[in-house]
RNA sequence: GCCUGGGUGGCGGAACGGGUAGACGCAAGGGACUUAAAAUCCCUCGGGGUUCGCCCCGUGCCGGUUCGAGUCCGGCCCCAGGCACCA
């Protein structure tokens, strides 16, 4: 017979006295040994089933916050039990090191950006160790090391061949602050996403990549990421923006070429009684040379050139417009349609003209109001008919042809088919999709990034820097002013060189690349991160692309995440990888607040991670972000949380500690079950069915707080069973088979303590390399059940039965229940329903 | 305006095939231990009523479907995020 009763332990002190919970110590032990094992290094091994989990790396801003923290410890989480469950994993960690901060940072405190850059990744990289992170450290890269981006320089190279990059004039997205050009992804309500900064459109000479060629696959593979959250698939749908319709020509009155119009409703071409272009449109000024408007028109178009086309401004503009004097004409109806140049009309969409149908168009509606322009109807609502006289607002919807020659009475969805059909028989116009979807600007006006590999020749115009010359190397001898202007053109070492094809005198390209062209292939890289051969060794990447799991902020849903899985097409296409997508699974985690707050200096509602590591430990850290709220969700920090999952970890500690002398020795039961006393029956089955419920929360769906919720509720029936039932002789094996189970399902979410507990049992071998615990069935076998009843929909008793009853001896036993009795006072009930054997309803 | 989420105790959150609303934790109140405090342990904890058996109400609002609705359907309100003259 066997003592071991908890309450005794704890409250005697005495020479057996067991050793507090110190978790720096433990954590410290652990990170060390798991180091010197190499724990977490990854092989390719094409027998085994692999899995490649990915947290966003981070800009090296100088410290670790509270959102990588968050970040890191679900991918740790995943990273950890996929081992468990047999599968070979790829973890990998890196830095996005280039960008603009570095620059600021040597400009205010006088250190060259590498320097900063560099020294802020070394102590990054010591507060993740501290963490207790599994990363492959291996595999570590930073992209502003030339190793990395000579690769990148010779995609660019590849792309700049097949016309993916190229360099045209184009208005383009200009921050004052940052002193660069944005691409259209990068602006954000009108401001730079990194500054805030109001943007201005100027026009300039700028680098970019063709992702309009991907356009349509990037909008249809979205279908295929399943497991990607709806909210940014639905946010990159909108941004590709697909618009299938048709382009229509208007041949003009008194000859020349035709307009080109798109649209979407070429259901409503009979209706269409003006037109209207953009003031950029070519046509504008030309059409009006000669005719007495030509001087309004002169005048409208200059002074929406001046005009301040800053995103607030432009929203309260009001619809004007001036007649250009000259007319086209209908192509269906001959009608002469006078031609305007109008305000709304955007040149960068469609082709800057728009016929306009004000039945059915509200800005042309107001449009012909203004300016007293007929207004034809042409589709009536279901149930209704519209009146041109009356009409109040443009009717957008869709409907029935009316007045439309042959396809009068045509749904518009058939008539859309139909007319389309039509116009390209009599070649009048064509089927046309249009995108939102701009190219991607690449070039930056800035020191601190990757050059573009491109020398400028008198002689031979653009070339290519020959791959042998790769890298570009970013010149550390710079000074950097802040004066404005990449310091980069100001350094003859760097731009002066001979053109590679005619010797001649020749000038390098001093843009340097966007950051986010970096971060979209650092994935593949990290696959082959060692590889010298090229950017990506393709059996590797082959083994370990794509990736299984990818985490990080929402932040990115159109930035990265798109132009990531835009790069990956491209390398596919260049031979260098053979996945369409680059990552299966997305997990957007939430972010994490303070006082309802983002965390920010500024707020002063910074909760420093290291603070916390010497205050509680990282596994009271990890397991307070995982246990808060599920990971999708925002998070609130709360100080009194932290100290609850201490106070947690800490009754871990002790029940193990308390147990260890009594189970050390024992065997982990292993069955079949029969055998146990029902109390302690009980007890193994509520251990079974935890070991269920977490496996399915983290399998399944991420919830790490309710998988943290089941083991916690384990721990408190533990405590109860290790002070009821510690005298049973079968109490040591039951009691050991539960804190290994314990410890296996907590390993994931608190690695260290664990460990150290699992060292305690006996074992020396790493918790890691053990399998994942599975629930036995027959230790899930209920015996009894507790089944509620109730009348008309309201619980009013429970049974406890056997397991085994059918349904109609339970309706039996419920009615015959004397709380049931009474509320049926002898009338018999008018139904009985019952509920997956678990619940009985009487409806009296 | 359109799209996507979301509204559940004092708080974070559970309830994942319509079937016990509030698991787990935090805070709060009471008690045990202690000379005392901390730590720890036990009890209570949505609102109202109560003969202490229970009863009534309750998941943003209104209505519906159903034996039964936090969950499904229709209409509305509010919050967060995204897009926004895209023809």
């Amino acid at each position: 017979m066997i003592n071991f009763s908890v309450k005794i332990m704890t409250t005697y002190i005495g020479v057996s006295m067991p050793p507090r919970y110190e978790p720096r110590r433990v954590e410290e032990k652990w990170q060390k040994i798991w180091a010197e094992r190499r724990l977490f290094e990854a092989t390719e091994a094409p027998s085994r089933p692999k899995y490649y989990v990915l947290e966003m790396f981070p800009y090296p801003s100088g410290r670790i916050h509270m959102g990588h923290v968050r970040n890191y410890s679900i991918g740790d989480v995943v990273a950890r039990y996929k081992r468990m469950r047999g599968f070979n994993v790829l973890h990998p960690m890196g830095w996005d090191a280039f960008g603009l901060p570095a620059e600021n940072a040597a400009l205010a405190r006088n250190l060259h950006p590498a320097k900063w850059t560099y020294d802020n990744i070394d102590y990054m990289r010591g507060q993740l160790k501290e963490l207790g992170y599994s990363y492959d450290w291996p595999r570590e890269l930073a992209t502003c090391d030339p190793d990395y981006y000579r690769w990148e320089q010779l995609v660019f190279l590849e792309m700049f061949r097949r016309g993916l990059a190229y360099k045209k004039k184009a208005p383009v997205n200009w921050c004052p602050k940052c002193e660069t050009v944005l691409a259209n992804e990068q602006v954000e309500g009108g401001l730079c996403w990194r500054c805030d900064s109001e943007v201005s459109l100027k026009e300039l000479e700028q680098w970019f990549f063709k992702i309009t060629a991907y356009a349509d696959e990037l909008l249809a593979d979205l279908d295929r990421l399943s497991h990607w959250p709806e909210r940014v698939l639905t946010m990159q749908r909108n941004w590709i923006g697909k618009s299938t319709g048709a382009e229509i020509l208007f041949p003009l009155k008194d000859g020349g070429d035709p307009i080109t119009v798109f649209t979407t409703r070429q259901d409503t071409l009979w209706g269409a009684t003006f037109m209207s272009l953009a003031p950029e449109h070519p046509l504008a000024l030309s059409l009006a040379q000669g005719t007495s408007q030509e001087a309004a028109v002169r005048d409208f178009v200059e002074h929406w050139r001046a005009q301040d086309r800053s995103r607030g401004v432009l929203e309260e503009l009001t619809k004007e417009g001036v007649f250009t004097g000259r007319y086209c004409r209908n192509p269906v109806t001959g009608w002469d349609m006078p031609i305007y140049v109008a305000n709304f009309v955007l040149m960068e969409y469609g082709t800057g003209a728009v016929m306009a149908v004000p039945a059915h168009d509200q800005r042309d509606f107001e449009f012909a109001r203004k300016y007293d322009l007929p207004i034809k109807v042409v589709i009536q609502p279901p149930g209704e008919e519209l009146r041109a006289e009356d009409l109040q607002a443009a009717y957008e919807d869709e409907g029935t042809l009316v007045d439309s020659g042959e396809f009068t009475g045509l749904a518009s969805a058939a008539a859309k088919e139909a007319i389309a059909a039509f116009l390209e028989k009599e070649s009048r116009g064509r089927r046309a999709v249009h995108f939102r979807l701009r190219d991607w600007l690449i070039s930056r006006q800035r020191y601190w990034g990757a050059p573009i590999p491109i020398i400028y020749c008198e002689k031979c115009g653009l070339v290519p820097v020959p791959a042998k010359d790769l890298p570009v190397q970013l010149p550390l001898d710079v000074q950097i002013s802040g004066e404005g202007g990449s310091p980069l053109a100001r350094l003859a070492s760097f731009t002066d060189v001979p053109c590679p094809v005619c010797g001649g005198p020749g000038k390098r390209e001093v843009d340097t690349m966007d950051t986010f062209v970096e971060s979209s292939w650092y994935f593949l890289r990290y696959a082959c991160a060692d590889y010298q051969e090229g950017p990506l060794d393709k059996n590797r990447v082959d083994y370990w692309l794509p990736v299984d799991q990818y985490i990080g902020g929402i932040e990115h849903a159109v930035l990265h995440l798109l132009y990531a899985r835009f790069f990956t097409k491209v390398l596919r296409d260049l031979g260098l990888a053979r996945i369409d997508e680059p990552f299966t699974r997305l997990l957007t985690q939430g972010m994490v607040l303070k006082d309802g707050a983002k965390m920010a200096k500024s707020k002063g509602n910074v909760v420093d991670p290291d603070d916390m590591i010497q205050a509680y430990g990282t596994d009271t850290t990890r397991l307070f972000l995982l246990f808060a709220a599920p990971p999708e969700r925002d998070l609130e920090w709360s100080d009194q949380g932290v100290l609850g999952g201490h106070r947690f970890l800490h009754r871990l500690w002790t029940l193990a500690q308390n147990l260890l002398p009594a189970i050390k020795e024992a065997a982990p039961y292993q069955g079949p079950g029969a055998d146990l006393p029902a109390a302690l029956g009980d007890f193994r089955q509520k251990v079974h069915q935890t070991i269920q419920k977490v496996t399915a929360d983290i399998e399944d769906r991420f919830h790490f707080n309710t998988a943290i919720a089941a083991v916690m509720e384990l721990i408190n029936a533990f405590y109860q069973a290790a002070e009821d039932h510690s005298r049973e002789e079968k109490a040591p094996a039951v009691f050991r088979e539960a804190l290994e189970a314990v410890l296996k399902l907590l390993y994931p979410i608190v690695p260290h303590i664990t460990e150290e507990l699992w060292e305690n049992l006996g074992y020396n071998t790493s918790l890691q390399l053990a399998p994942w615990p599975e629930p036995q069935a027959e230790a899930l076998v209920e015996t009894a059940r507790t089944v509620v009843i109730q009348i008309n929909g309201k619980v009013r008793s429970r049974i406890v039965v056997a397991a085994s009853m059918s349904d109609q001896h339970l309706q039996d036993a419920a009615i015959n229940d004397p709380v049931i009795q009474k509320w049926l006072q002898g009338q018999p009930p008018k139904r009985v329903v019952v509920a997956r054997g678990k619940l009985v309803n009487i409806v009296i």
